[in-house]
DNA sequence: GTTGAGCGTT
């Protein structure tokens, strides 16, 4: 019995999309291209020797391998040296390309149901990629679940993906981590000091987006003056190290995060700088991925939120912490939209010394297109 | 008022 649709993507661990078949249970390579534009076939990883294999592609038609499309995920392929047009290069996929080189490591699982066991782990976490650990930590005399556990991913990049979004596991929202034993993401990890009671973690967030990829927002509870933003990329992290910000009229001062009390030396990066060589020393040269991600950032805000900098100040006073749900989940992970509240303060407070929307959104008093931010 | 919860028998 032929499937309707057949899911399809554009990489192993990007969102499926489901593409017509015809009625012979063939798929069309144009239905494919319809999505995906450029597109001239399909592979797929066999499940029994993990391998990828091809799809039969006969003049424009697609066949399913052993006449059943069955469940899986096909991956588009491009034409070589083509895989993706000039103007998908952007700042994200380099970021992936880089993180393509990296290692994965165990991610720990924070503020997990007592219920939740190890396959339910395993469902939940196969929907972002392909699993290779999972674990339910537990009490060794009880049984009892411990309430977290840990998970390793084949691929990098699920693994950036899950770090950076809280997950609904058996009813309760739940954060992956790096853990505390390993390469701590200390360097991608600046402290924010200067708070102020008002300043929300979902606005410390909107406002660092600007920068990069932002993967935590912690904010201690009761107000203690400070905060820890952490972003995807380390470039980032340490570029914005010794700056005052302006965050809601406020100066910030950004400085490394210390090592939060354990033993564990950071080897952050030793085991992965060989590969890519993208990641070197942040001394020289600061411009790459950050500069690229600023840019993109840059371009977004002043597509979507244009003049509502402007309305800044007057705003956005009123959504002061809300005690989520659920009781473990602190400051830590505030992915709920903070509603109509611009953030429009975040650029406009800080490009009061850079000249405005057009290039305000790189540094105070430092040109968007060539910081030379520590030099 | 400038340094964070919870972190792994093997």
């Amino acid at each position: 019995m032929p499937y309707l649709y057949i899911r399809v993507a554009e990489d192993e661990n990007e969102e499926p999309m489901e593409i017509p078949s015809e009625d012979d249970g063939t798929v069309l390579l144009s239905s494919v291209a319809a999505q995906f534009p450029g597109a001239c076939g399909l592979r797929y990883r066999n499940p029994e020797t993990q391998c990828l294999r091809g799809v039969r592609l006969l003049e424009g038609v697609l066949y399913a391998p052993e006449n059943d499309w069955g469940n899986l995920v096909y991956i588009v392929n491009y034409p070589k040296d083509n895989k993706r047009k000039m103007e998908e290069i952007d700042a994200a996929s380099a970021v992936k390309v880089k993180r393509g080189f990296q290692k994965t490591s165990d991610l720990i699982v924070l503020g997990l149901p007592w219920k939740t066991t190890e396959q339910d782990l395993k469902d939940y976490f196969s929907t972002f990629g392909e699993v290779i650990m999972v674990q339910v930590k537990r009490d060794l005399k009880t049984g009892n679940s411990k309430g977290f556990g840990f998970v390793r991913f084949t691929d990098y990049e699920t693994q950036i993906k899950v770090i950076a979004q809280r997950h609904l596991i058996d009813g309760r929202w739940c954060d992956c981590k790096l853990p505390n034993s390993k390469a701590c993401p200390d360097d991608r990890k600046v402290f924010v000091g200067r708070c102020t009671e008002d300043m929300t973690a979902d606005e410390l967030r909107q406002y660092f987006m600007q920068y990069g990829e932002v993967t935590d927002v912690f904010i201690p509870k009761p107000f203690r003056a400070f905060a820890f933003v952490t972003f995807a990329d380390h470039q980032v992290a340490q570029a914005l190290c010794g700056e005052d910000l302006i965050i809601k009229g406020v100066s910030v001062h950004i400085s490394n995060a210390e090592p939060k009390h354990n033993n564990s030396r950071q080897m952050t990066d030793g085991g992965q700088s060989g590969a890519g060589g993208l990641s070197q020393s942040y001394g020289s040269n600061r411009s790459g991925v950050n500069l690229a991600m600023v840019a993109a950032a840059q371009a977004a805000l002043q597509r979507s939120w244009g003049v509502m900098g402007m309305l800044a100040n007057q705003q956005g006073q009123s959504t002061a912490s809300s005690p989520r749900d659920q009781s473990y989940s602190s400051a830590s992970a505030s992915y709920s939209s903070p509603g109509p509240a611009g953030v429009g303060w975040a650029a406009g407070a800080n490009s009061a010394s850079g000249g405005g929307f057009s290039s305000g959104f790189g540094h105070p008093g430092e040109p968007t297109k060539a910081p030379n931010w520590g030099m």
